[in-house]
DNA sequence: GAAGACTATGTAAGCGGTTACATGCCAACT
DNA sequence: AGTTGGCATGTAACCGCTTACATAGTCTTC
């Protein structure tokens, strides 16, 4: 193809200069009717497309947003970005995504690749709260919003979920049935998984149940939770007592499940079990599982807003906002007070 | 903070022109090492980051590639884009990923957004392979490569999946067993779902079984697969004839499954299912899926190849290429002349 | 020791837009 | 008629880089 048209192009055709054209492309109102449909109609005829490239440069803002998730092939992240992208496309932003792979290193580099495209902003799941990424940013004065991740820092803007409340939720209804012992998987320590455990720990602990609870670290993939369950029958006696099981993620869960099956030990009435996440197909698990669920979408808006709060002014104040879990009820705990044990099978 | 450094604040503190200082940036030989050097420290020193959209302004490129994908939050497409994600960083690539929602209009739209932003060229799994937004490309001379969608065009390049081969390769397993019937569940009419069922239904009469071959279609849900299972037992006596059963997708086939056991017919023994995709958890399933998968992130690295073959050399000869899918075995589908029924708990 | 041949650097013209300011025009007012 | 002022448009500087070309200094080479 002849090579691509520019605004020269099209004043020279309209016979006006252009400075007119980009008036009338940047919707400016002192430009005469007439004129102004003769010059779309050229633009229209002639499919010209306005150089962003050179827009950006001349105006200093690209109305690009940078966003760096850890996975770019993980379901949560894309809910994530799927929020995010919902509101910057609404205030006519582009989106430049792109995943860290929990690699710190990387995550500086894809900042300083943002940062040369100029990017107007940037919203991120930092692997660490404060990194060489924040700095970078802090000091090219580019502002940006963490998600999915607290910081104590108070001067940065971050919209996470509340997960030691995650785990008191999940406490709170396994309190009100008549269950006798409670047990604690927790994942790695100093991770949003361990702050689920805490809360869930706290609010058995300070209901008086602090006897009932037993703790175990380090249990993270499926498989841990398939593996477990032998000695958790062994130690804890599951066949005989009424337990509640708490897992800091949906995989856990799932594989306690398949091993409590295995051992042919009834799923509510003997022992029940909640999770963490809402992953697909906890739904349609065997066993719908019951859960605890993060406003992923929510989050990727809310951070979007903030975000753009921040670039239109400066020293907003910045906002640190927890959202809220939900719990979501299926078969695979008991219901409050309730005696009849549900079948297993859907 | 202070506004942005340019090069010409390096180029001031280091006592050089800017000419100099946009050398050793890009890594002209041309420049004496001791000047080298003190341009790179300043840099350094400021963490100054030269900007890109400049650059890209004058050199008329902008290393940025337009992705185009269905869906932002499906699995599926998000291995597909980390795979041209990879090569596209290897060579020094930007990556603008953005989803159309099955909707033309979208696509067409982010297309010309993409335009503006002049990328160097586009990636797209289109809704139709020839649309507005090809057309639109075509006219402004962007190289592009569809991804997962054969055109009948010849001129343009693609990297999709051979799913009749799919389809067959399902058949081939199952006429190697001794089943007596095969039901074949299609999807929607035209779409690759329903290749992979042709290429099923191809192979069974090809190797003159035709007869013992029912075909329904319209079964494209979780659901629809569940609910459809009593009247297949009704028609086609699942509880005593020995059927092979293939669904164009993972859901599909689960739900078959599901409506299996409810029914108490023992799989893989009395009837073998075999589903396409390999979604999560077909792996992890109640009775774990034998299943067919596309090689998505070969597909998209691949595709991102081909791109930038085309944007290198524009009268290239565009690859017209379609991957062999792979069959995976696992446990509801009976091994090949297998008499034993495996058991259908893991 | 002067002509060439390098080498290292500077100069300045773009790239394709935006926008402050200047200009020209015409209706309205004194 | 002369001034004023508002509207429509043109002029040109600028955004921050790249790069062709010009220039100046240093080595060879005869």
């Amino acid at each position: 193809m002849s090579k691509q048209l520019t605004m020269s192009d099209i004043a020279r055709m309209a016979g006006v200069s252009i400075a007119t054209v980009s008036r009338v492309l940047s919707n400016h109102p002192m430009v005469r009717e007439e004129t102004r449909n003769r010059v779309l109609s050229l633009v229209k005829e002639h499919r010209y497309e306005p150089s962003y490239v050179a827009r950006n440069l001349s105006t200093r803002r690209t109305h690009t947003i940078g966003v760096v998730v850890d996975d770019i092939s993980n379901p949560f992240f894309m809910e994530l970005a799927k929020g995010v992208e919902s509101v910057l496309q609404k205030n006519g932003y582009t989106m430049l995504l792109t995943s860290s792979g929990w690699d710190t290193a990387k995550e500086a580099d894809l900042i300083r690749t943002l940062l040369r495209n100029r990017v107007d902003g940037v919203l991120l799941t930092p692997v660490h709260p404060e990194s060489e990424s924040t700095d970078v940013m802090r000091r090219n004065g580019v502002p940006f919003v963490v998600m999915n991740c607290h910081s104590d820092n108070e001067s940065v803007s971050y919209v996470s979920t509340d997960n030691v409340e995650g785990g008191r939720l999940a406490a709170e209804l396994m309190l009100r049935t008549n269950l006798t012992r409670f047990l604690c998987l927790s994942g790695v320590p100093h991770q949003s998984t361990s702050e689920r455990a805490e809360g869930f720990m706290h609010e058995i602990r300070s209901n008086g149940r602090g006897d009932d609870l037993s703790v175990y670290d380090e249990v993270r993939t499926f498989d841990d939770g398939y593996n477990i369950v032998p000695s958790l029958i062994a130690r804890n006696r599951l066949d005989v007592v009424r337990t509640g099981i708490f897992t800091s993620n949906d995989f856990v869960a799932m594989g306690i499940l398949e091993g409590l099956i295995a051992h042919g030990i009834p799923v509510p009435s003997q022992v029940s079990v909640i999770g963490y996440d809402d992953i697909a197909f906890a739904e349609r698990y065997r066993i719908p599982l019951t859960t605890v669920i993060q406003a992923k979408h929510s989050m990727g808006q809310l951070a979007a807003d903030e975000l753009l709060e921040l670039i239109q002014d400066r020293n907003h104040t910045p906002a640190r906002l927890l959202l809220k879990p939900r719990l979501i009820v299926r078969d695979s705990c008991i219901a409050a007070h309730t005696h009849e044990p549900r079948s297993a099978v859907p």
